[in-house]
DNA sequence: CCGACCTTATCGCTATTCGCGAAAGGCAGC
DNA sequence: GCTGCCTTTCGCGAATAGCGATAAGGTCGG
């Protein structure tokens, strides 16, 4: 019998290159390993984390499947350009130019960015729990839910789940499986439910079985979520959108002042 | 040899309990499993995933491990009341009442809430690149850090590291290991530097070596991970920290006003 | 053009874990 | 007290983690 491992506690249950992964990871996004720049040789990493050289490698495999660095065989492992996107949700969600299909995608499309929205379903179902408080509705209320998911260059970057209350979409292009020019919020105006001010509620999740699929993580990468409200100015909320990004491919950015 | 397993995609490579627990842990967080109700029984999740009894049950013992559910043998698995605390930074960086030496404990006592700080170590360092970027420092210029371990009923839950340019700290109470009352919005300002507004970037992080201890996470959790900067009137930034919280503790409420 | 250095890929080997099934034991509510 | 239902435990086969070593091939500097 070996002994089983020198170190007692630190009782971190993740596998030993998920570990060095999180940590490689970890300098990366915070620019101590700035786009360009050579990691470590795998000799160096071998002392650091005194791991095996197999090891090692599992780890950087990670970080290459998340398209953080890319490594061609005899050249150091280099770390790429960064792929993730910071959102203004305040700035994003000012309404579209006229002509303009869709707000989102025409910031993006400023930024050279190649994004795009398919539009997946659009039914009545009763919402979950947390939708159907965020909109006050009692009981089993029904919704109209519209699923869609957003692709940034033909990779699932982001599930979005929008609910609107009956009273506010029903007969409405908001019930219809079709896209909608120049963007909901823009409809809304039309409608006479003028979208006043929002509510985000942000978290980290682990991502579901759906999820995980829907958005084609590469490892064991958290989901940024967001559970926004958008409300009338007298309070009343007009929609309920549960939106959910791929971790490694967002940042959220808020502007605020304090009380 | 047996079939190796009959679905040839689904290249989901978390262990199945891992799934299993991340669709229950959805359910409950959605609130579709409101506190005080029941988990379905064994038997009923063992044909609803397609597993065997003793996966069902590393499943629900990461659940437990979480503090999400509690399970008495004999009796069914319910849910706990939720422990995620929603944060509006926007109102928890109000100025302190006058005698009050924290702001954020008296905003939480209020909930009634054993919150905690532990004021770590202050030193002076060469901060991180993205610290760097955020205070438009040159080269290797140093900072003032403080660090804080945030305790919530005893359990660590968020990790704060706060960096202030020497200009703005040196010589001051910021620069020693003191706790400081009335918290460092009301000293800043003191000081002739009257935070103004911030801006707050917030992504979904896999927990490194370091914050996985420093927060005891039970499991494979992600973490909360918020880089905020403090900016004056005329826009020059005082103060660059980074917020590291538990994910399965804490959730970011913003509201703005789009446009 | 050559050689040092590095990454990539492979192969044994062992210990641990995953996942299955079955069976034993406990605590509720009826 | 009986009957669910949940908990715990055991053994077993398969897959994986991690180690060490080795071979193959590309890249860069001199």
């Amino acid at each position: 019998m070996t002994v089983p491992k020198a170190e007692p506690e630190s009782h971190d249950r993740r596998s030993l290159h998920e570990r060095i992964a999180a940590d490689l990871r970890d300098d990366i996004m915070t620019g101590e390993l700035p786009p360009g720049a050579n990691l470590p040789s795998t000799a160096q990493l071998r002392t650091r984390f005194d791991a095996s050289n197999a090891t090692i490698r599992k780890a950087l495999q990670l970080l290459k499947d998340e398209g953080l660095v890319v490594g061609r065989a005899g050249a150091a492992v280099t770390v790429r350009e960064h792929r993730q996107r910071t959102i203004r949700p305040a700035a994003s969600l000012a309404p579209a130019a006229p002509g303009e299909p869709y707000p989102w995608l025409t910031e993006a499309a400023k930024h050279g960015t190649d994004a795009r929205i398919i539009l997946l379903d659009v039914t009545e179902t009763a919402p979950p729990a947390d939708i159907r408080t965020a909109l006050g509705l009692q009981g089993n209320a029904k919704t109209v839910l519209r699923s869609q998911l957003l692709l940034i260059d033909d990779e699932p970057a982001e599930l979005v789940k929008a609910y609107y209350p009956l009273n506010v979409a029903s007969g409405t292009p908001l019930a219809k499986p079709h896209r909608i020019k120049g963007g909901t919020a823009t409809l809304l105006r039309q409608l006479g439910h003028t979208p006043h001010h929002c509510v985000d509620r942000v978290s980290a999740r682990v991502p579901t079985q759906e999820q995980f699929e829907a958005l084609r993580l590469p490892g064991n990468l958290p989901v940024l979520c967001t559970l926004r409200v958008v409300h009338m100015a007298d309070g009343r909320p007009i929609e309920a959108t549960s939106m959910v990004k791929a971790g490694h491919l967002y940042e959220l950015q808020y502007e605020f002042v304090p009380q």
